[in-house]
DNA sequence: AAAACGTGGAT
DNA sequence: TATCCAAGTTT
């Protein structure tokens, strides 16, 4: 069967057609012999787990401008982290950065484990990254299977089975077309190609290597592939948050516990996200309900959060969390709802003093 | 094994 | 506005 699929085709294709980022060492420099830092390759591989490269790019470059080594990032405190990684998302990620940096340091002498059985066995890394770092950094056969490959496998076999179910068959798929020659560029390769040419919309079937030996189009059905489940609709959840400026300038901020939604995140002490009647302030004071709310969506949830603001004075003794002077809180720090939040806050007290 | 876990951009 | 989607992992 897979000798219809031209692997070495698709290595032409990439030969021309190579996205340019910043963490990719592309196809001519490779072939004069260089290869990615297994650091960076690691790095943008987390950072990548469902998140777009746009979204990543900006991130990738502070963080190896901050900590260019893995030892630096392993030296680097959590709160600093957590507060560069706000806004991206999936904070579990920062947290098992962390986690991984140091077992690699500690346990590795410094130096990422070259195959995929040792990188499983980190935090953070799962089958598709551990696959990925492999091939890439260490030019090992592993058949990365991520979104782009899934997709394209669907299409390439018209594998009708919807996802996850058909995460086997398609896993089956994709390791027989491993390519043993060059394993670190055919694995970017096929996610290149599902990310540039074998789109979700619209896909460029006209300029695909894969054209002729595509079984989905033959059939007609590319636009109908990959088949998902039906996806459960989200809850509307409701709490409400309070943001405190004492008159120093400083804020009250609370340090989320180290797991869950946003764990380890700075945030503004609130209530339960249940609606609960009997939820407390952190701290007595003439709190003011500003009469807007946060509104944001999680990938489980839409949350709505009504803002409470109040100004105290010096000696104010919070129950919850901890003032932060404005050198000390930079809203960069926050993850995204929270910084929904505090720009209505802000905007309320801004309009107090005009 | 199903559910938890973020966000921003495109349609 | 609502939905889908993006280089998945953990429990």
């Amino acid at each position: 069967m897979s000798e219809a699929v031209d692997t070495q085709a698709l290595l032409d294709w990439y030969d021309d057609h190579a996205r340019e980022l910043p963490w990719r060492v592309g196809p001519r420099d490779r072939a004069a012999g260089w290869r990615p830092d297994p650091y960076r390759v690691w790095l943008s591989e987390v950072m990548l787990q469902q998140t777009t490269v746009a979204a990543v790019r900006g991130y990738f470059e502070r963080f190896t401008a901050l900590w260019p080594t893995v030892a630096d990032l392993a030296a680097a405190e959590d709160a600093r982290v957590m507060g560069e990684w706000a806004g991206l998302g999936y904070y579990a990620r920062a947290r098992n950065l962390l986690k991984c940096a140091r077992a690699v340091v500690a346990g590795h002498g410094g130096r990422f484990p070259d195959t995929r059985d040792g990188l499983m066995a980190l935090p953070g890394i799962g089958p598709y990254t551990a696959a990925a770092i492999a091939a890439i950094a260490f030019d090992r056969p592993e058949a990365v299977v991520d979104g782009n490959v899934e997709r394209v496998m669907a299409r390439l076999w018209d594998i009708r089975t919807p996802l996850p179910a058909a995460k086997p068959e398609i896993g089956a798929a994709a390791a027989r077309l491993t390519h043993d020659a060059r394993p670190g560029d055919y694995a970017q390769a096929v996610m290149d190609l599902g990310a540039t040419v074998c789109t979700p919309r619209a896909p460029a079937c006209g300029i695909c290597p894969w054209m002729e030996a595509c079984a989905g189009r033959a059939a007609g059905v590319v636009a109908e592939l990959p088949a998902k489940a039906p996806k459960k609709a989200r809850p509307l959840r409701l709490g409400h948050a309070y943001v405190a400026r004492r008159s120093d300038g400083a804020w009250l901020l609370e340090r989320r516990a180290g797991r869950g939604l946003l764990g380890g995140m700075l945030g503004w002490p609130g209530s339960d996200w249940d609606d609960a009647p009997d939820h407390a302030p952190p701290l007595e004071a003439g709190w003011r309900d500003i009469g807007a709310e946060a509104r944001h969506t999680f990938t489980h949830f839409h949350l709505r959060l009504r803002v409470h603001v109040a100004e105290v004075g010096p000696d104010a003794a919070p129950a919850r969390g901890e003032f932060l002077s404005p050198a000390a809180f930079r809203p960069s720090d926050l993850p995204t709802v929270m910084r929904k939040v505090f720009d209505l806050a802000r905007g309320a007290f801004d309009t107090d003093m005009s």
